[in-house]
DNA sequence: ACGAGCGCCTGTCGGC
DNA sequence: TGCCGACAGGCGCTCG
């Protein structure tokens, strides 16, 4: 599933829980169950398990596409990849395929990572910082200002599409949400990010934002077979909507290959010299 | 420093 | 129908 929107929503749909579901906070796990092994980054399959039998789930953060599960002790962060996802199920539910792992607790529920594809990861750390060393900053927190923003651009002189799928520059931006923020900023994919001007990165950052927010308002979005309830595949402007019109001028979506990923632009809107709207 | 290519996995879809 | 390649919301690695 996950971008930054989807894992927030995650987050937030587990931490409440809802009428049917209780809420993952303070629950205390009795058991764990692993299948696949690969699964667990960190550290061996047997620690892991061993050191989460007993523990209470203190809190639930978010740091770009990481969920971090606060534990007494440790932190157990979970990266969904591709296709994982965590929901809350009854103890009594029979195991799912793709199920990968489970936290067993005392109050008749569990907590399952599904993971279709088996690229999820799981970590068991008393150091988050251990797993999250590197990753750049949080686009939605306020200490990432518009001068910043322009100085880690100017910096760097890379593709500005795959250099905002960089966890390192930047943490929870995806495929989706970066061309759709590229869009909203009218900045072609390809644009090389010394050659932003400052109007340009302030705007860059404004559409990131604005993107992020609109999924989340949303509840994320969801496409093919993973489906949670999300609207934002409702409101894509350019996201597979390759020859399409563009809904701004009328212009058949283009799609390209960048940096290995699907990326669609509207050639008008976002041309490939310059700056605009 | 940057970008391309590949590996990790399973599933779906479209074309022949 | 069956097969085969392309593609999928991610990321780490190597290589040039």
């Amino acid at each position: 599933m996950p971008e930054l929107p989807e894992v927030e929503t995650i987050r937030r749909g587990l931490i409440s829980g809802n009428g049917e579901i209780p809420p993952l906070l303070h629950q205390r796990i009795t058991s764990v169950d692993l299948f696949w092994r690969k699964t667990v980054a960190s550290p061996d399959p047997l620690q892991f398990i061993q050191e989460l039998k007993g523990c209470e789930i203190i809190d639930l953060s978010r740091r770009g596409k990481f969920l971090l599960i606060n534990l007494d002790r440790e932190t157990l962060i979970f990266h969904l990849r591709m296709s994982g996802d965590l929901r809350m199920q009854p103890a009594g539910e029979p195991t799912q395929q793709h199920d990968r792992l489970q936290l067993n607790f005392n109050s008749g529920w569990k907590l399952v990572f599904n993971d279709t594809r088996k690229f999820g990861r799981a970590w068991l750390t008393e150091d988050p910082q251990k797993v999250l060393s590197g990753i750049g900053p949080e686009p939605l927190d306020s200490d990432l200002t518009p001068d910043k923003f322009y100085a880690m651009l100017q910096v760097r002189s890379r593709q500005i599409k795959p250099l905002l799928m960089d966890q390192r520059f930047l943490a929870g931006l995806g495929n989706i949400y970066t061309d759709e923020a590229l869009f909203s900023a009218g900045i072609h994919p390809l644009r090389r990010s010394d050659t932003l001007t400052q109007p340009e990165a302030e705007r860059l950052l404004a559409a990131i934002r604005e993107v992020l927010q609109k999924g989340i308002l949303a509840k994320g979005a969801s496409i093919d077979w993973v489906y949670r309830g999300g609207d934002f595949q409702n409101h894509f402007q350019v996201y597979k909507r390759t020859g399409s019109p563009c809904l701004r001028c009328g212009t058949p979506i283009q799609r390209i290959v960048v940096g290995q990923r699907s990326t669609h632009f509207c050639p008008v809107c976002q041309p490939q010299g310059g700056s605009h709207v």
